[in-house]
This record gives C-alpha cells, sequence and structure tokens, in this order.
DNA sequence: AGATAATAATAAATTTATTTATTAACACAT
DNA sequence: ATGTGTTAATAAATAAATTTATTATTATCT
C-alpha cells in the first residue's frame, strides 16, 4: 500500500491558507528526515506551533503510514515522551553514477539507510544515445530486481559529469542532443520521476551528510580525481550559481606554464594538481630516466594507472611521493585561494587523489599557510576524506530524497 | 513620541506561539522595507495568513506610528485597495565610511532617503585610541547638527577596513587593542547600539540595493580601489564565512612576479591588477624614461595620484591607457576564477578604478573570455558600476537598516 | 512498596483565525 | 446619470488553534 500523503511530495508547497496543515505536516517529515527522531515537544518548538496541533499532525502523518512511533526514550525526568519518525520503507529513492567506464547504482529507503546497491557495472560512457540507453537498461534491470512497487520508488536521481542544470534537467556537455531536458527522457525510459545532478555536488552533498560535518555551514568539498571538482556548501546548503555550473575551481587560471588542458585552456590548476597531474609528471620522469618501483612492474608508461603511483608511494617509492608532494603543493597554493574567498570553516579534500594522506595533506597544507592571509586561513580546518569510494551514487539518493522531503529548502 | 515598538527592533525573534503576534508584525515590517508599500491582499497572500488577520496587524502597527496608510493605488479593475508603507520619520539610522584619509558619515529614514550626509570629513586612520575617539567626536557632532531625538536613532553602522566580525563586533585589522568587542566601545561613546562592518562589504550591499540589481540572487562586486576587495551575493543574501573574511580576492595568489604585497605575500592579484598596481607601473615606467602627460605635470612621480592617471587616460594619454589595459587584462584573469566558481549571474566592478571605463572593461572582458569557461561565463553579465563615490557610508545606513528590519534573514 | 516530583499526553474551555456574507468603492458601459 | 461588473474592506458566523486543566507515566526518594 502507498501512502496518499506522497502525491504532496512531488508537487510545489501550494501557498494559501488552506494548505496550511499540509505544508506543517511536509515541515514536520523534513525535520524527521534530518533529526531521524523527533518528539511532540520538540516539533512544537522548533514549528511554534502548540502540542495538540503538533499532535494532530503527527497523528496523521502516521495514518498516512509515513511516520511511526518509535517508543519512549531513555533517561532523564519525569514521563518518557514518545519518540516518532520515518517510517523506513515508505518509499524509496534511486542514485545513479555514472562513470567513465562504469556506472554504480544504489537505492536507499525514507531513512537514508543503503537498501541495495551495485557498484562497477560495466559501461562505457560516449556521447551518444546508445550510452545514454545502456544507462536506463541497467537502472531498469536493477529496478527489476527488487520486489518494491514502483510507485514507492519516488525517484531516480542521476550523477553526470560536467555542465548539469539540475532545475531544468537539461546536461550541456553529455547527452545534450535533445531538445527536451535529458531528465524528462530519462523518465519517459524509467517510468519514474528522475533528476539529474552533477557528480562532485553529488559527492559533495553525501560527505557532508554522513557525518562529517559537526556544525559547520560554511565548507567546501574539493573532489581531486583526475580532473578538480569543487562543491560549495553554504549557509548548509549547496551552491549552485545562475545555472547549476559552479564549482569548475580545476579550470581557474593560476599557472603560467604550457600545458593544454582537457578544456582547452592553458594554465588551469588542474594541469598541475590534479590526478591526471600527477601521472603525467610521474611518466614523464620515467621516460626522462628516472627510476621508480613502477618502472620494473610497467613496460609501457602509459599504462600506469592513478592508483598504481599511490601504491608505489605508499611502498617509499620516492619519485611517488615527490611527484605527490608537488601536486600537494600546487592544490594547495589553488585552495588557498578558495580560503581568501570564501573564509570556510571546514576544506574536505576527497576522490582518489586524497589517499595519497599526508604525502598530499603535509605540503598541501604548507601552501595554505604561504599562499593565504594567515588571519583567514586560521579559521579553516582541512581535512582528507575518511569515505570509502562509490559514495556519489549514495549522494545522488540523498539529494534526491532530501529535495522531495524539502530538507535543502 | 517614539514608538513602543522599538523594543522589539532590537531584540532577537522570539520563539514560542505567544510572540505570533510579534513576529508577524516583524515579518510585515521586513516586507514594507523592502517593497515600498504593500495592499492587505498582497501580505495576506505573501504570509499565507487571512486578510482580516493582516488587516489586524496591518492597524497595531499603524497605531505604533511605523506604518501608515498610503492612499489607493491607480489604475486596475474594481474597488481600488489602499497601499501601506513605513512611516518615513518614524526612525533614523546612521552610516560610517572610515577612510585612510577622511569620515563620511550619512543618516537615512526608514524608507531609506538620505536624510543627512557629511562627506570629506578630514581625518587621519591611525590604530590608536585618539584616532579611534576622533570617529566617535566626528559622529557625535554630527547627532547634536539634527534635532532628532536619539531614541529615533535606532543605531550607528561602522565600516572599517581589514577584518571585521560584524556578529561579534570585533575588528582584528584596526583598533583592536580592547579585550571587549569594538562594537560596545562605540556604543559606550555614542549611547546608540552600533555595528561594525567590512568597508567592501557595505559597499557592496550598497550597490546591490540601489537599482543595480534587476533579479539576480547570486551576484558579485569588485571593489578596485588601491586595493582589491570582493562582495559576495548569494541566494540575495551577503556572504560572509566563518567569521566574516570573506571576499579577500585581492591577495589570491595568482601570479609568480616577485612584487612584496600590502599583506606581505609574493604574487596577490593586487600586485597586478588594483589601483596600486596601476600607480606602480605608471611611475616605473616614467622613472624608466617613458613620456606621458603627466612627466609635464609633476615633478616627482610620488605625487601621481589615481585619479590623475585616470584623467590623463581621458585625455588619451598612451601611457596610461596602456597601464590600465594591463591591470584590465590582469584583473580579468582573476575574475574569470571567480566566474568558474561561482557561476554568478553578474559581477559588478566598483571602486575609483572603475572609472577607467572601457580603458579597463574591455581588456577585462577580454581576459574572461580566454580565462574562463565559455559555457560558464555565458551567464555572466559584467558591468561597471554607475554608482556615484561616498556610497559606502550610505551602504553602513542600508545594511544596519535592513539588518535590524530583519530584511537580511 | 508507596509517595512524590517531574514531565507527557489528552480533554475541555477559551481564544484566535478563517470563511462566508455583506457592504463599500470604483470603472466602464449603456 | 444609472446600472453592472469587479475588487476591497468589514462584520458575522464558523472553524481552528491555543491555553488551561486534568490525567497518565515514570524515576527517585523515603
Amino acid at each position: 500500500m502507498t501512502s496518499n500523503f506522497f502525491k504532496h511530495i512531488h508537487e510545489a508547497n501550494k501557498n494559501g491558507v488552506a494548505y496550511k496543515n499540509i505544508r506543517l505536516k511536509k515541515k514536520i517529515l523534513a525535520y524527521f528526515a534530518t533529526r531521524e527522531t523527533a518528539t511532540i515537544a520538540e516539533l512544537s518548538k522548533e514549528f511554534n506551533i502548540s502540542i495538540p496541533k503538533i499532535n494532530e499532525s503527527v497523528t496523521e502523518l502516521i495514518q498516512d503510514e509515513l511516520v511511526k512511533d518509535y517508543g519512549k526514550t531513555t533517561s532523564a525526568v519525569g514521563r518518557k515522551p514518545n519518540t516518532y519518525g520515518l517510517v523506513a520503507n515508505a518509499a524509496y529513492f534511486i542514485g545513479v553514477q555514472v562513470g567513465v567506464d562504469n556506472l554504480s547504482i544504489s537505492m536507499i529507503n525514507m531513512k537514508k539507510d543503503i537498501v541495495s546497491q551495485k557498484d562497477n557495472i560495466l559501461y562505457s560512457l560516449q556521447n551518444n544515445e546508445e550510452s545514454l540507453l545502456d544507462i536506463c537498461k541497467e537502472i531498469n534491470e536493477f529496478i527489476s530486481k527488487h520486489s518494491i512497487v514502483k510507485e514507492k520508488i519516488l525517484g531516480v536521481g542521476i550523477n553526470l559529469t560536467g555542465r548539469i542544470n539540475y532545475r531544468t534537467g537539461y546536461s550541456y556537455s553529455y547527452f545534450n542532443f535533445y531538445e527536451n531536458p535529458l531528465s524528462e527522457l530519462f523518465e519517459q525510459n524509467l517510468g519514474i520521476p528522475t533528476f539529474l545532478e552533477n557528480d562532485t555536488k553529488a559527492l559533495s552533498y553525501a560527505e557532508f551528510n554522513s557525518g562529517t560535518l559537526a556544525d559547520e555551514k560554511d565548507a567546501l568539498f574539493v573532489n581531486v580525481d583526475n580532473g578538480i571538482g569543487l562543491g560549495i556548501l553554504i549557509d548548509g546548503k549547496l551552491y549552485y550559481g545562475k545555472s547549476g555550473f559552479s564549482g569548475e575551481f580545476g579550470h581557474i587560471s593560476i599557472f603560467d606554464n604550457d600545458i593544454i588542458c582537457k578544456c582547452g585552456k592553458k594554465g588551469c590548476l588542474e594541469t598541475e594538481a590534479s590526478g591526471y597531474a600527477l601521472i603525467r609528471r610521474v611518466t614523464d620522469e620515467i621516460n626522462n630516466g628516472a627510476t621508480s618501483i613502477l618502472t620494473k612492474k610497467f613496460k609501457k608508461t602509459e599504462d600506469i594507472k592513478l592508483n598504481d603511483i599511490i601504491s608505489a608511494a605508499k611502498k617509499d617509492d620516492n619519485l611517488c611521493i615527490e611527484s605527490i608532494n608537488y601536486i600537494g603543493d600546487k592544490l594547495g597554493r589553488g585552495i588557498a585561494s578558495l580560503i581568501n574567498i570564501f573564509n570556510p570553516e571546514l576544506i574536505i579534500i576527497g576522490g582518489v587523489v586524497a589517499k595519497c594522506e599526508e604525502y598530499l595533506s603535509l605540503p598541501l597544507k604548507n601552501a595554505v599557510n604561504k599562499y593565504s592571509l594567515s588571519s583567514v586561513n586560521r579559521d579553516t580546518k582541512i581535512i582528507l576524506s575518511s569515505k570509502s569510494d562509490n559514495l556519489a551514487s549514495y549522494g545522488a539518493c540523498l539529494l534526491l530524497r532530501d529535495r522531495l522531503l524539502n530538507v535543502t529548502d
């Protein structure tokens, strides 16, 4: 059985006094979505609404099977209040990470628990319709493997690389050959409301919402993979910019080198401070005669992957360590600019390159001290992400859930 | 007579159902503060509260002498609604811009009209108590010249250069020799609640709120004076960062030069793209034998001021034009980074150097195209500020008013 | 174990806000 | 000029939310 309150979830908040009750119920749902459980008194304080009224709304949400009584709290004086929270399997949300050579699909329930996850699905990202339909095929297959009624899957969130306008559903870097929004095409193929998202933003959202933040409202997530992405959290919300293209940190121009970036320009941060730059540096050095653990292992330097360099560094390979140090320093200089501009509370370094740990973070922090104002950088904690890979599809789920439950408002 | 509702204005919004009416009245005041006038029906729609209830609250605000009936609207069918708005002289707000060699003091009323303004007050900014007390003296003198009762002056906003934490009232660059917040010291000397602000942020706020913005919610204001400041508008609000130190754009490290910036570091944007850089460039060239209108006018190159260079450029002086072009290009490269990071709708270039007009803006825009991603920069309009000087003290007034009237929430 | 203090939840009484109906104001057409 | 359509403001009736009072639950003290 599916809740009859679902119809209100997909529709925009209606105005007018007549919708007051629905708005209150949505607000309560959003509160439960972030706080796990809450008591009637807590909700009453939060929304400045009397206890009987809150009680009435919560009772209705229980009848809608979206909320349930989680029993009494422990400890404290006096009569224990009942705690209420979301019904875990009232609804489900699917998230998809589209990588260049693989897909990852996750499904979470109302309580953010991962119900199912399928990683490393073989896939080849090409900018054509076939590649697009492959994604749909995999998602449909994923759904059909579960016995969940489709109506309970409230949406699918899909992460793509490049420029994405999540508000309109248009993608501008990939699959941009339709007149209608790409999200509509997905919806037709999946039969479920679909929302697009930029991959770094989704990953950032997962990082920001899985225990890393204490109480920070202004934070940055730097995704250092082959390229460099940036997720910006401002006032507790993801920052998008006019069309959702914010965070192109990898392409800020801060070097006077002659390396052509994949964006076509010169001097981009990415040319000196990314995973791509790390590989280039190591292979160039080896081709110029430098010695390394890697020279024994790989006949052709083209076969050296990012993870090989990181492993070699951890085995004390000098060339790899120095190369990581180098990009750490360069990245630190870029991050110093971010600190001067944002005065953030926290910067999280994530992505594959973050696995270099102190080989990366020490020269990085050193460069930050060198290139940013000390009165500003004193405010900023810089940490490496401790999260596992494959967090991006979870981010897509979470972002979708939180949008539909109005958490992100 | 002073309104008895004023006591609610300085205090934080109280929670609980009992304060519902006060909260509603504050919300109505904030609405009037941005929209000039409104009808009962408009307010009812805005807040999803019934017409009779809104009517009751507005009537109370009229009794409080904070709001008055502005008569009927013209045109449209049917009975004309009454429009209501703030009472202009219900209260006043003072704003002070503390420059290095002058002060500017403004006073506005509830409706944002400048009631009084005194510019170019001779003053010397030094980091000592005397210099601080001079400011208080000038403000007190300014107040005493008016017949307004002190209770009607709801606050004083003071702009200082450097690091300011407006939330705590601490200043870290100037007058930072007290244990208590600097704002408290001002309050003791003025007898009026006082709030500190960073000068660029106040100036940005004035620019963002005096007709320049159409409907943009994400915009940047680049203040190019001797140094370079940045005001960041996100989601219609000024962005501060953890301690209010955001926007240190002038000190991002993007050059590999050996010029020592006033912050002590090398490679700052300011060393190549500010008014200070412009003066340095022109005087260096002249000292190296270049010819210019300025060589006749000034015996000693140290006497050349920013405005002299701009005037000379407008008289077609080649050296000055080329120097402006140079800093325009360098500034453009910095702004390109901002575009990549923020994907803003609008960037306003202000400050003295903006008076260079196309000598600055054309190479600047050219550099923006060269150094930022075209798919992102297409979204961004770049304009020169058309506002007069001395807007900063007005910005202080406005920011103060809007804070006290809860507009900035 | 029973009394007591403390808080929670519910019921009843009261207050408050909303809906509906009525009256008022105004423009335009006849 | 008078009627008609349209919207605003107010009054009365109705509905809803809050406050207060009552009952329930639980830990701790005696």
